[in-house]
DNA sequence: CTGAGAATGATTTTT
DNA sequence: TCATTCTCAG
């Protein structure tokens, strides 16, 4: 057994073989960070610095968790069974699971994802006769996940006013429902283990002493509660290993706190930093561009990527007249790349939002091309899917009162609205679940209840699969998609849970779930938190359709990022953000370091959006790449850098307001184009720079224009006084 | 309970 | 624009 420590860089050698301590690893993108730290675990274990119970190593998602070890088994030749690798969510999850008494918990306590907790909040709400439109069940939700992920309870989530008070109230209603129920949310996971660590110092003492060497992945997207969970576990003696790109954090928005980073050096005095910079990805100017892109920002731990590799080719650049010009454009670059033999999986199509793939899918869609689109709904998020679970989680839970009402009239069996108020009146007075009150007074709900209880008899004996197979007969959801028109596919899917179920042996069970958990708790556990591919594989070659944010961790041969405007990238949201084009411009840092040779940058003049034409100027990014390592396919364009914007607050975009039926507004290009300007056209102004018009109204000394100034705002002039150059 | 039509929004996403 | 969610009549 070999771990070639001799094929490492010297950087990377460095961080695998590194002293006990602590040690923050600054991986560029590309840089071999996943090599590097399962090299690392591989090498403590040969080392005997650590036995593999002693290693206790965390990453976001499950598909990191699973290339870890498969890696790792490779690595080591044994079976890395015994080692703790998981995501935070899964790890927490096992805590909970083999402590479930002290935490608090019912041994088959079932796990609500985002739409879950959705439900969940929605009819505590309702319950409680808050009224909705002051209190939105999302904003709810939100703050209740904001809160949790800060660490913060409901005693502390109150603020000052009113609204906060109120959603504190909310949020405190909103745990004790769920302990009724015998359910717990994503951040109650980790904070229902954090509180279990942190109050009972025998099990804090005995996880510490275990733990010798704690490893953490893509260590710049954790929370504030994660971080903290981290420190818990790692007790004194115990070695931190946080390995992250602060250029490639791209999650604030769901709550990752960047700052973490910079806390760990100041947490941990004498913490070992390490630099990768050495990038095995991507030729010279890609690298070049994303260094030069991401200087602009001033928040930065610093580093620069370089690579051995040439120079390669310039980063290529095309101006469409509109979005659908755009993937016409890039369908014949697609088919010419293809035609050179390129494989159409070894090319991405990156946008910044979903919306952006529909003009996209067209022009692939007619042009014959093959390809796949990331993003939508998962597996195990699909309804019939979900159906089907709410089943198996009665027969496991039966107070799980969100699966109650999800089936308990579907597939239809007479009991309606009526019914089931009756039944949330009687288990309220009795301070009882939905199921219980049930039991008691069947009422309408009779039949459904026999068919819960007979199922769970006779499920006893079953294999998993089995059990899956026989809800889904039994349920009669089987029956009830296979006489819908379009339930050809629902079908299929029931049948794919069970052979999933079946796929779902005893040693997942148990890496899972820790120690003796029922398989089907396990199987439902294992639905909640690994939510399934996002589509149908379908190994074929295709072209890769996804957004910046999925592309993350992916590397192409070639890349297209398409859509660099003004207003969709950086998005106008995220103008009005905190750091908001930071961020920005790290999600291009990504965009642009997925590409290993080939890199396109398009924008359009004009784009479709919400039904509405709208005229964008081109992405500040496209500006704040070197001239030099671009290759335009189109004429530049010259865009007038206006000085840094003070602080307006660009309102930008809005629609373009209605104007007054009754004044007959002009539409483009007509006669009523005022003083020689016309929509679409692009204009200068003295003070605020380039711009681009969208709109026009009046005529002769009244006429005014709307123009889109991109960072500037969008701002109605007056065409007498305004002066404004054609450009 | 169902279906039709209105209202409503509309970055990014994992667990 | 368009997809989803809501409301109400039958």
């Amino acid at each position: 057994m070999s771990l070639h420590l001799e094929q490492l860089n010297p950087e990377q050698h460095a961080a695998v073989t590194i002293a006990a301590g602590h040690a923050l690893i600054l991986a560029g993108a590309g840089s071999g960070k996943t090599r590097v730290l399962t090299t690392r675990i591989a090498w403590l274990i040969q080392q005997g610095a650590v036995s593999p119970a002693g290693v206790l190593a965390v990453t976001f998602t499950n598909k990191a968790a699973r290339e870890m070890q498969t890696r790792l088994g490779a690595m080591l030749a044994l079976n890395p069974r015994g080692l703790w690798i998981g995501t935070f969510h899964g790890l927490a999850n096992r805590l909970l699971r083999a402590h479930h008494r002290e935490a608090g918990l019912p041994r088959e306590f079932q796990i609500l994802d985002s739409q879950d907790q959705l439900a969940v909040v929605k009819r505590l709400l309702r319950s409680m006769n808050v009224d909705e439109d002051r209190f939105p069940p999302r904003d709810v939700q939100y703050f209740i996940m904001r809160h949790k992920e800060e660490g913060r309870r409901a005693a502390e989530a109150g603020g000052a006013d009113e609204a906060s008070r109120r959603h504190a109230e909310l949020y405190a209603a909103y745990d004790e429902q769920c302990q009724r129920e015998g359910v717990v949310d994503f951040a109650e996971l980790l904070l229902r283990s954090y509180e279990l660590l942190s109050r009972n110092e025998l099990l804090r003492e005995h996880y510490r002493a275990r733990f010798r060497h704690v490893l953490v992945d893509e260590f710049q997207d954790t929370n504030r509660l994660q971080y903290r969970w981290l420190k818990l576990l790692a007790g004194p003696g115990a070695s931190l290993f946080a390995v992250g790109d602060d250029d490639q954090s791209i999650y604030a928005f769901r709550g990752a706190n960047v700052g973490n980073m910079a806390e760990f050096e100041r947490d941990y005095a004498g913490t070992q930093v390490i630099r990768l910079e050495q990038n095995y990805r991507s030729h010279g100017n890609i690298l070049d561009a994303a260094n030069a892109l991401i200087a602009h920002n001033a928040k930065r731990l610093g580093k620069n990527l370089w690579t051995a590799a040439g120079a390669g080719e310039s980063l290529r650049v095309f101006e469409a007249q509109s979005d659908a010009d755009e993937a016409r454009w890039m369908v014949e670059e697609i088919q010419s790349l293809a035609r050179e033999g390129l494989r159409l999986q070894e090319i991405a199509v990156l946008y910044r939002s979903n919306a952006q793939s529909r003009v996209l899918e067209h022009a692939l869609f007619t042009a014959g091309l093959a390809y796949r689109v990331y993003g939508g709904l998962r597996f195990f998020e699909r309804a019939e899917v979900k159906h089907a679970l709410a089943y198996l989680r009665l027969i496991a839970a039966p107070a799980d009162d969100n699966a109650f009402l999800r089936v308990v009239n579907f597939p239809t069996r007479g009991i309606g609205a009526r019914s089931v108020e009756a039944l949330q009146d009687a288990a309220k007075a009795a301070g009882t679940s939905l199921y219980e009150a049930a039991l008691a007074q069947p009422g309408k709900a009779a039949p459904f209840i026999a068919l819960i209880e007979s199922l769970r008899e006779e499920a006893k004996d079953l294999t998993l699969a089995e059990k899956v197979e026989l809800a889904v007969a039994r349920s009669g959801l089987a029956e009830h998609y296979k006489r819908e028109r379009e339930g050809a596919e629902r079908v299929e899917n029931l049948s794919e849970l069970v052979n999933a179920a079946a796929a779902f042996d005893g040693e997942e069970i148990e890496r899972e779930s820790g120690e003796e958990v029922d398989p089907l708790t396990a199987f439902l556990t294992h639905a909640a938190l690994e939510a399934g591919e996002h589509q149908a594989g379908e190994g074929q070659d295709a072209l890769q359709l996804m957004t910046m944010h999925s592309a993350k961790g992916l590397e192409f041969h070639a890349v297209f990022v398409s859509g660099l405007e003004e207003g969709l990238f950086p998005h106008e949201q995220s103008l009005v953000e905190k750091e908001g084009v930071e961020e920005e411009r790290r999600l291009m840092y990504v965009a642009l370091t997925r590409a290993r040779r080939r890199l396109y940058l398009s924008f359009a003049q004009t784009r479709l959006l919400h039904g509405q034409t709208r005229y964008n100027l081109p992405s500040r990014f496209v500006d704040e790449l070197p001239q030099g390592l671009l290759k335009w396919l189109t004429p530049r364009v010259k865009a007038v850098q206006p000085k840094p914007a003070h602080h307006f607050t660009a309102g930008s975009f809005a629609r373009a307001p209605k104007r007054d039926p009754r004044f007959g507004g002009a539409p483009a290009g007509t006669g009523g184009a005022p003083s020689g300007f016309r929509v679409g056209q692009n204009v200068t102004h003295a003070k605020f720079g380039a711009g681009v018009i969208v709109d026009s109204e009046g005529q002769g000394q009244d006429a005014r224009v709307q123009v889109n100034f991109g960072r500037q705002g969008v701002k109605w002039l007056a065409v007498a006084v305004a002066k404004l150059q054609a450009a």
